[in-house]
DNA sequence: CGCCGATGCATAGGCTATCGAGGTATGAAT
DNA sequence: ATTCATACCTCGATAGCCTATGCATCGGCG
């Protein structure tokens, strides 16, 4: 089994795809790209991105906005094949979740 | 956040809903409906059974088929309703995680 | 100036779902 | 009798995620 936890640190790569963001945003970004599903925790989305850093997906650099100090993360270049990798497993897991749900009716497709 | 883990509990009661089945012939038909994806090793399928049955959403009886015996798992009644909900609930997961990987481009659908 | 709320980052400790390893018991085959 | 396959069960560890909390800076206010 397993597959169905970890899908966070997809989550906030595919966010990173379009663009640099600090904590924050990437917070922001998921509540509006989800619909309002998805409202991760600071004490969870800060640890994720960390962790993602030190396995090289992202890196991080400190900036100056009106004297505060942000941490602005940005995608590596490898973690697009990560990215992909990780969307992939997601849908064989999301189709396989879905016909154990719904018996699969006529073979029609595939 | 939450939502991604605990899916197994709605997937036992789907596989229970077409009719009563045994430890073993569960974690078959699971392997079987997912196409080989889930593969849910005896420590994890007992205590989640045991828990259903606990909430009320499963009822067990012994049977003895050629000597050995077996603890067969029955949906119950009131099952349906969970079933329902867990599988909207997964609906509404899913489609959220796939607008955040896929930024749904073209707004062709829905 | 000194306080407060909002922004923004961070960690520690705990909870829970899942898993791996191990244990029991029966029947059939060697 | 030993071994293999079926079938059930439990205990302890792991891993993701969350709650609570803390720190620092800015802007407004008296």
């Amino acid at each position: 089994m397993n597959g169905f936890q970890g899908q966070l640190e997809g989550l906030l790569l595919a966010i990173l795809q379009q663009g640099p963001l600090h904590g924050y945003a990437i917070a922001s970004e998921l509540r509006a790209r989800s619909g309002g599903a998805f409202e991760v925790p600071e004490g969870t989305l800060y640890p994720v991105l960390h962790k993602l850093e030190k396995e090289g997906l992202v890196r991080s650099r400190w900036e100056k906005v009106s004297g505060r100090r942000r941490r602005v993360y940005a995608a590596s270049p490898q973690s697009q094949n990560v990215l992909r990798e990780r969307f992939e497993s997601w849908q064989r897991l999301s189709r396989a979740i879905d016909s154990v749900f719904g018996p699969a009716p006529e073979g029609a497709g595939d």
